[in-house]
DNA sequence: AGTACCGGGTTCTGCCATAAGG
DNA sequence: CCTTATGGCAGAACCCGGTACT
């Protein structure tokens, strides 16, 4: 950090109550600066650029370096809004941290006019509860707020998201952890609303509306994912599976939903692993069929992280059908399972007569249960 | 009291290619 | 032609506890 830097960031903390940028006033924002004949350029990449504005820039405590390399030709423009997007952003309760870490990572936003801003600040909040709710999206994607500049298509996204009837809860979810939903076309998302309609149609379901509504619910990132991709694992997984009609249905809107974002070739990787490595293991293709139904997010698990696991349990005792008929206990990671192992098989704590629910109770409730194995041991 | 079932929380953006548009 | 807007991609678990059931 450079004195100016230093002497900013102190004078910001002195004026916090003062929601205003420091770089020029008020009434001067909407396009607050003009070129300056100052300082030569350097390099030939940083020739074009306009001084003035990477001087308001710095005071608005952007990395200047990232936004040069994020969107360099935004540092060419003469007629930018960077001082009125800081005092909108700081209206709204951003700290000066966020809004350069906004610019820096998506410098294309100070060429957002002000009365753009509000409306499309006004078209958020028909979502989203509080100013602070959508200051933290931002921080986290600035891309997906500013990327689009159409806000006649957030209008409709904000109608058709809501026509979707999810409950506002998994609606306001949706847009807190795939804000990207947002900024995408409406055409687009319909795309995928009518893709899931038209599968459900393929498979006999006679509540198709009640079919999408389910998976977007239990998968909200689905909307931010292309067509291909979710056809492509939907047909991977009924071929494989062999599904009916009916089998395909209940899996897709229940636990199956949640896989249905995966690149299709880890997918695909994850489940040939899968099968294979439940074969080895004197599995039939049933059981591969009862885990993916019961336990779906076992293919999220990549080849080496879900052999590790079933290894470390056959190995530590545990009978690869307690496994398939419980498989929540997939759920811990390796170095808890290991750890649980030792210390149960210290205490000759036998799984084929305890069954192996033991193994997938949280933290908490297993330190108890194993304080009373220990006092009964004793 | 102990167990089974189930859903919840965390977090999932940032980069690239290309189409669209001036 | 240039820049901007948009679509698409890769990466890939672990843990907690309420509550109904027995």
């Amino acid at each position: 950090m450079n004195l100016q830097q230093v002497l900013v960031r102190l004078g910001s903390r002195i004026l916090q109550p003062v929601h205003s940028s420091t770089c020029i006033t008020d009434s001067m924002y909407r396009y607050c600066h003009t070129e300056s004949p100052e300082s030569p350029p350097t390099t030939r990449a940083t020739s074009l650029e306009n001084q003035s504005l990477l001087k308001n820039l710095t005071v608005l405590g952007v990395d200047v370096m990232m936004a040069r390399r994020r969107q360099p030709t935004i540092l060419q423009k003469v007629e930018t809004n960077e001082c009125g997007l800081a005092d909108f952003l700081y209206s709204k309760g951003a700290s000066r941290e966020v809004v350069g870490s906004i610019i820096s990572r998506f410098p294309r936003a100070i060429t957002r006019s002000a009365e753009h801003l509000d409306q499309r600040w006004k078209l958020w909040r028909n979502i989203f509860t509080s100013n602070a709710k959508i200051i933290k999206i931002l921080h986290r994607s600035p891309e997906s707020f500013f990327r689009s500049t159409d806000n006649e298509n957030l209008e409709k996204n904000v109608a058709f998201l809501s026509s979707l009837d999810l409950t506002p809860k998994h609606l306001q979810r949706l847009v807190t952890v795939a804000p990207r939903t947002f900024s995408n076309s409406v055409e687009l998302n319909r795309t995928m609303v009518e893709l899931l309609h038209s599968i459900c149609v393929s498979l006999g379901g006679k509540d198709c509306e009640g079919f999408a509504k389910a998976i977007i619910s239990r998968n909200v990132y689905i909307l931010t994912r292309s067509t291909k991709r979710v056809k492509a694992n939907i047909h991977f997984l009924l071929e494989e599976l062999k599904l009916s009609d009916d089998e395909a249905l209940v899996l897709l809107q229940g636990p199956g939903a949640e896989i249905l974002d995966l690149s299709h070739p880890t997918l695909k990787n994850n489940f040939l692993n899968l099968q294979e490595k439940l074969q080895s293991l004197g599995c039939q293709r049933a059981d591969v069929k009862k885990l993916v139904f019961s336990y779906s997010t076992v293919l999220f698990l990549s080849s080496a992280t879900l052999n590790n696991k079933l290894d470390c349990l056959v190995e530590g005792g545990v009978d690869i059908k307690q496994i398939v008929n419980k498989p929540k206990v997939l759920d811990f990671s390796v170095a808890t399972l290991k750890h649980r192992l030792d210390v149960l098989n210290s205490l000759s704590y036998n799984f084929g007569v305890n069954g192996v629910s033991i193994l997938d109770m949280s933290k908490k409730r297993f330190d108890t249960k194993l304080k009373k194995l220990q006092m009964f041991e004793e």
